[in-house]
DNA sequence: ACCTGAACACCGTTCAAGT
DNA sequence: ACCTGAACACCGTTCAAGT
């Protein structure tokens, strides 16, 4: 299932020169980077790139899958670790965090949780799949909201990062904001 | 004040033209929209709108700025109409609303709020100042956190706008979202 | 003083030719 | 089977030439 057909030696060292140079390029230049760069930066023709990575969001997604895989396994372990609610925050603090600090993963989180967005990008099942159980443990709990859907937690997050970037710098921003936000979510107020 | 040389009859009518085509064409298409596009729907060289506005930034502002002084003015309005905490929610749920209608208004009112950003895009000030205003209202009334600035509630505004336009179309969002966003800031909790 | 549009640089995308 | 890079289309920006 990984792999139908194994990769021929050179396809697969391009591969993984575009991801590298692509990760890089992503994070340094936000998701607009030059595709022509990163084919440049990892000595390989335009062409190549294309054929591996037909779509912008499939280059930024397969440079990503990691991080994303880290995100939601930091998920459960908050899950574990802290009662419900504070799993929730917790979680959510690092999320926005972490969308700030790698550029390009904020459009990834983004267009994952877009309704109707870019073919349902794949990855993005896996974040939403984190964000459920949390979610559905705190409103368990009776500390969450009950009305509040999993994606809609996600989309305000997302939010709170684009509010976060508008500050600039500020780096307790997102605490703050990540904190109003939950503020807000609270059950029972 | 207002124009130290009066402009030429033509240039003044090609002023006009532009406007109007990039006040269609950002709507349309987003803030991206092709500039040479615009040009050529205002029937005019390429070269007369860099002449008039340098930076997109510019042609955005121009192309939106009685918007937006419609915004502050209606800030006011309701300050005077509605008790001070339900006059900044019902005009953060129009703020959000209309920037979400009119596609380009939301990097616009974006910069205006970004720390460091673009030269502090001039209309900027009318939209921060309508907002201190009642956000300085709601304060001394007792219903808004003390410790927020105007500024950060327009930048979180701009979060929530972010959000509901990831649910796509979904209209109920913006004032389910704002709500939220307003259940955080309120005093006391 | 202002306008025009050709010219340049840059980027995304495709595809014929190569191995 | 996969790669390369030239070719094309498109967009932003500048500037010499025109009125």
């Amino acid at each position: 299932m990984t792999q139908v057909k194994p990769m021929r030696a050179d396809a697969r060292r391009n591969y993984g020169r575009l991801l590298e140079a692509a990760a890089e390029a992503f994070a340094a230049q936000g998701e607009g980077a030059s595709l022509d760069d990163i084919a440049k930066r990892a000595g390989v023709g335009s062409g190549t790139l294309y054929r591996h990575f037909p779509t912008r969001q499939a280059l930024l997604e397969a440079a990503y899958v990691d991080r994303v895989e880290a995100l939601a396994a930091r998920a459960d372990e908050l899950g574990e670790e802290l009662p419900p609610g504070e799993a929730l925050v917790a979680w959510l603090n690092e999320l926005c965090a972490g969308t700030l600090q790698v550029r390009g993963m904020k459009a990834l989180l983004g267009s994952a949780v877009t309704d109707g967005g870019v073919a349902a990008v794949s990855c993005g099942t896996r974040v939403r799949d984190a964000a459920t159980r949390l979610v559905g443990a705190a409103q368990r709990e009776g500390t969450l909201r009950a009305d509040v859907e999993p994606v809609e937690v996600l989309r305000l997050a997302h939010g709170v990062s684009t509010a976060a970037e508008l500050a600039n710098g500020d780096g307790d921003c997102i605490r703050r904001y990540v904190s109003l936000l939950t503020e807000g979510l609270r059950a029972g107020r």
